[in-house]
DNA sequence: TTTTTTGCAAAAGGTTTGCAACACG
DNA sequence: CGTGTTGCAAACCTTTTGCAAAAAA
């Protein structure tokens, strides 16, 4: 991602303010999906509410800049969208891999066309669960 | 799924009990995601506790009867594993379609093939997202 | 009888809301 | 200046836990 984040911030009509940018600027160097905790933490000498990044986080994944990565675990993990991969997660320790390689795109197409519903199919998600070298030998 | 969920049970090691069969059999007549507090209601009149409706959802996932469904609402929704599909949920209503076309099962391989850390990947989450004919119109 | 499951009450964890002060544009 | 954003405290909702009673095998 640029890493001006007041102009992906302008770009996307959102006001361009410390909270935002702080927050941008954590996924844009954590390259992996992170929850609100986490930006808490690493932000914490910044002094940012709990409650602004949640609110934050709503904001920049309504706007298009974040989407949602569903790890299975007890909170909810976001991601910056600007390249499209996925996730393995090991259900054993939930370390995480990504990986790129995605036909869903044309199992979408197939799906819109047949379906009676729906109108359009923007987003999806697609996670592999599997068990690490590591947590297979123990 | 059989209806006799007393052998379902056995032959996944559970005891038989009358939650288990009672759950067992919501999922089998609802052939859609559910979450705990549906089927509170749904059997509110055999007056299972909420608490031992989530320990049975765990339960029967862990025996691997159950999988959890990603649906980006705020609770978690399971669904029998018998018989593998996937959905389309509409980010307006909440409406769901389930499709069965799913070649993630290559995709899986191919990522497991190149893949330094992981061992082995049983599952895989696959869910679109988009907006239904109606909620388009709106 | 032994072990697992259930109910109840309470706690925990993540997330949201109301409201007043503040900051962006 | 007006509207959107932030912080604080409190509420909310889903899910988990401890313990004793009840039920399964």
């Amino acid at each position: 991602m640029n890493k001006d984040f007041a102009l992906t911030l302008k770009k996307a009509k959102l006001k361009v303010t410390p909270a935002r940018q702080a927050i941008l600027e954590t996924f844009s160097s954590d390259c992996k999906p992170i929850n609100a905790e986490y930006i808490h933490q690493k932000l914490k000498d910044k002094g940012f509410n709990l409650v602004t990044i949640y609110r934050t986080l709503t904001s920049l994944e309504t706007s298009g800049l974040l989407k949602r990565v569903d790890l299975r675990k007890g909170s909810t993990y976001y991601e910056l969208t600007d390249h499209h991969h996925h996730h393995v997660i090991c259900t054993g320790c939930g370390k995480t891999e990504s990986f790129e390689m995605c036909d869903v795109d044309k199992i979408s197409k197939g799906v819109l066309r047949k379906s009676p519903l729906f109108e359009t199919i923007g987003q999806h998600s697609l996670e592999l669960f599997g068990t690490c070298k590591s947590c297979s030998k123990g």
